[in-house]
DNA sequence: CGAAAGAGTTCCTTCAGGGAACTCGCCAGG
DNA sequence: CCTGGCGAGTTCCCTGAAGGAACTCTTTCG
């Protein structure tokens, strides 16, 4: 398999989903954020391997995402907490979540409410610009090469949806 | 390997993962996203096999996040276009890429910028709630079983984060 | 002392991903 | 009419990551 290194790209979705495109790694940061934070817990309460698990904690360790700290000596126990740079992944997994809850809920609704405490109601996340706070969409955003932009293979970044759409001419545009 | 399916799972993010987690689905729902939909581009734009670009593609089809049209008879040429469900995942991509941004994005800064047409600014995407439009951050959210919630092993979703965190102790809730 | 929990290791097997070559329909040029 | 080339996949072989179950170590509990 040998799956093909992204990391080097210069595109910040390969980059991010380098770490967070495999099947495990967005299951175990859920759990991390919710507390599930010790190996055995996380290895019942996902059902993945044992060894696969050792792997990606060490991983997830190595990027900074999660730090392994003993919380108790004697006996030794350990725990995984996430760093900043793991807390922020909370949007990715609250898009996913969102997603999967709109197009994979069944009759009964989704399986998990989230409670917003701002306003004490229940809620969706949407994108939203971090500007003006409107919302995000294919149709009312465009990209454009960054400063750390190097054009070539590879180096797409969600181009210009706009453009790409009117070359097509679609009419919804 | 055979990966553990999922999707039976009664968690939204457990299933929007057994579709999206894996090398390679976030970058071509990002390239077909921006234009680059037809299969020889893809193959090239994103290095990937052409066997795997073939399974990738079925799979998306299968399950309506991608339409594959013919968009010329004689000679025929296909292309993929997102559907609805399809373009509903663009939050995903978006939150993927602040992260990395935000993370990898070396000195000369981020490699592409999203520009907002509603605003005409440069922007990044923040979670919002979608009834106050409020940021939702791990601080300020619980989760709280749904509806089609079947409460059991395998079943959480981002748990009560705040719960959690006031049990072990933590001094910043 | 024996059992049990926490946290991993080790070993074996299988199958998905990588890579490169091959196919097939259709058109364009000499 | 034959050759070339593009688009869109197939086919084949090889490797290595994921599954799964058993094994290891340490430390505490009854």
């Amino acid at each position: 398999m040998t799956r093909t290194p992204l990391s080097g790209v210069a595109c910040s979705i390969a980059r991010a989903t380098d770490l967070f495109g495999d099947a495990w790694t967005a299951l175990i940061m859920r759990d991390v954020l919710t507390g599930i934070d010790r190996f055995d817990e996380l290895a019942q309460d996902l059902g993945i391997s044992r060894k696969v698990l050792t792997v990606r904690l060490a991983r997830l360790v190595e990027e900074g995402v999660l730090v392994r700290e003993r919380y108790q000596e004697r006996p030794p126990r350990e725990r995984y907490a996430a760093t900043e740079k793991g807390e922020e992944l909370y949007p990715v997994l609250l898009a996913l979540m969102s997603w999967g809850d709109r197009w994979y809920a069944g009759e009964a609704g989704p399986p998990a409410r989230i409670h917003h405490l701002d306003c004490a109601r229940d809620t969706t996340m949407v994108a939203a610009c971090a500007h003006c706070g409107g919302p995000l969409t294919p149709e009312n955003t465009t990209q454009l090469p960054g400063p750390g932009g190097r054009i070539g293979p590879g180096t797409r970044v969600l181009g210009p949806l706009l453009a790409a759409r009117t070359e097509r001419g679609d009419p919804d545009v």
